[in-house]
Formats: structure tokens, sequence, C-alpha cells
DNA sequence: ATAAACCTTAGACTTAAATCAAAGGTAAAG
DNA sequence: CTTTACCTTTGATTTAAGTCTAAGGTTTAT
């Protein structure tokens, strides 16, 4: 059993945040003592967990009550709505990562074209290297020498 | 070229928005006409859409502008610069693409473990993960249909 | 010539997710 | 017994990224 103070260092979060999340009904304190003291279990600290990687991870605190509220429900909803909210959140993902990927793809075709050195980086874009993966674009010459002119002066 | 309701309507944003990355300096008209309108050129459109773009995948506006200083500064930069700064946001992408990749993972665990049928949630393998989230639990059985009783009723 | 689109400055409001503070207590620990 | 941790409520402030309104004016389009 933990108490707030605990908690909070153990999870480097305040205790103002989880008095927060508390009075959101997003985390609540699976029991308080007697006088009122907020008691959080193991399980208590690991949905706490559960909760801020979501939040790292770029989800929202309302879309997190979301997914930990059916729980309440769980009676009336169907395995179906469970699992199609998870699968909507899943899809959501999936994109941004795809995104990402793009994004990465070009900072990287970027940083490989890119001698590193000391001139001028005229030739350096970000803007067209997104341009040119998203449409597959002449990447036949062999990279930023070819169109750099300042390496072979 | 575009004024900017027409810029604003093409990129699915406010004039508000366009008008406020103006001033934070952000997006800038390439030119204005003589009486003061903005005018935005094609390449204006593509670095807007980069923005957007990056913006959904969760950069903030300041670390787009970064990104995008890269861009402005590149004759003023060496090689070197332009390199390491991008080799920076690389880091950032990757991290953020970890992260992501461990909740999809998460939620992809909780989905496939579940059922999807219309049968009460009662004892649905994704809820039962949620509340106990301990994510190492008896997964010998075969999965989420050991548990319940509804699918083989 | 009138409406629609644009210009400016300036400030208020919004949402999310806290964080901080203050007032006025009770409980626990050394 | 006193300090520290906790309780409550209330309200202010913060940051990010806008959005909205208003006042007062100019330009463009029909
Ligand atoms: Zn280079
Ligand atoms: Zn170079
Ligand atoms: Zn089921
Ligand atoms: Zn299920």
């Amino acid at each position: 059993m933990y108490r707030i103070g605990e908690l909070a260092t153990l999870c480097k979060i305040k205790t103002d945040t989880l008095r927060f999340y508390d009075k959101q009904g997003l985390f609540v304190p699976s029991s308080r003592t007697e006088s009122g003291y907020r008691l959080y279990t193991k399980k208590d600290a690991q949905r706490l967990r559960f909760i801020l990687r979501a939040k790292t991870i770029g989800f929202t605190l309302v879309e997190i009550s979301e997914l930990l509220s059916i729980e309440l429900d769980k009676s009336n909803k169907a395995c179906a709505d469970v699992k199609s909210l998870v699968d909507l959140k899943l899809a959501d993902i999936s994109q941004k990562i795809e995104q990402l990927h793009y994004f990465k793809n070009a900072l990287q075709q970027l940083s490989s074209d890119c001698c590193g050195g000391p001139e001028s980086a005229q030739h350096c874009s970000i803007l067209e290297a997104l341009e040119s993966t998203s449409s597959a674009k002449n990447r036949t010459n062999n990279g930023h020498h070819q169109a750099h002119s300042h390496a072979t002066k």
C-alpha cells in the first residue's frame, strides 16, 4: 500500500497530479484509510504506469479514461464494443507510426545524402527530401555529392 | 499565388491560423500585394503542408520552426550543422516510433485476445487485462475463449 | 456601389494537463 | 510534541496552439 507521496515519487509525478487524476475519476485509489488518506495498491501502481505510458505516447486523458471506464460498464457492453475501441486506437497509432516512418525516411535520406562537411548546405533540403520520398523521385544519381558542387571543387 | 483565404480553404485551416503562423514567424508569406494582402506561392503551400504534416505527427510549432530554420538558413549553414540537427530530430523520431510500437504491441495483444463477439464483456480478456494490468498473466491457455464461457455455451 | 475578402492591433476565451498557492484543518511519525 | 504528510476546497497561473471578437479601415469582385 502506497500513500500518495510514495506513489508520486515512485512514478516521478506530483501529488497534485494524483489528486487531479482522482478528481477526474481517471485514477482513483482503491481505498482510503479511516482518516481519508489515499491508499494505492501495487495494482494501482501498475494501472498508473499504464496511464503514464499511454500519456507519453500521445493518448489524451479522455481517451485513457474511455479505455478504463469501459471496465465499469462491462456487463452492459459486448466484447465487440470493447474490441472496436481498442482497434480504433490501434488504427490511430498505426497511422501515426506510418507517418513517423515517412518522416524518418525523409530525414534519413537527407542525412545520408549530406556529406556533413564544413561547406555550405545550400543543396541540403528537408522539403525536397520529403517531396522525393513521397513521390519516389529520381534517386538515381548516387546522392548528395553529385548534386553538391562543393565536394569536387 | 494564393491569397490567405484560398490557401486556408485549400489546406483546411482557418485564416486565423495562417495569420497566427505569420505573426509567430513560423510561416510567413513570401510576398504581399501593394495593398498588403498576403501572397502565398505554391512553394509556400508546400511548406505549409510540411508544417501541417509535422504537426499531426506531434511536433510542436517550435520543433517545426527548428526543422524549417535548417531550410531557411541553409546557405549560411554548413553541411555539418544541417546534418547534426537532422540527426537530432532523427533520434527524436526514432524514440517516438519506438514508444508507439511498444504501445501498439500492447494494444494488439489485447485486441487479438478478444473474441470481439456480441456477448457480454463481463469476461472480456481486454478488460481483464486492464483490470490487473498484469501483462504477463497466465497466457498459457489459448487466450480469451478459455476464460470466456460465452463462446462455447 | 455594395458585398465579400482582406488589412491591422489588441485582447478575451478555449482546451488539456497540469502546477501552485492559500486557507484551515487532521493524522502519522520521530 | 512537533514536524511532516496528508486532507479539503477554491481559485490562479501556465503552456500550446489556436479561435473569436471587435473596432476601424482598405481592396477586390460582382
Ligand atoms: Zn549537405
Ligand atoms: Zn555537403
Ligand atoms: Zn468475447
Ligand atoms: Zn472480449
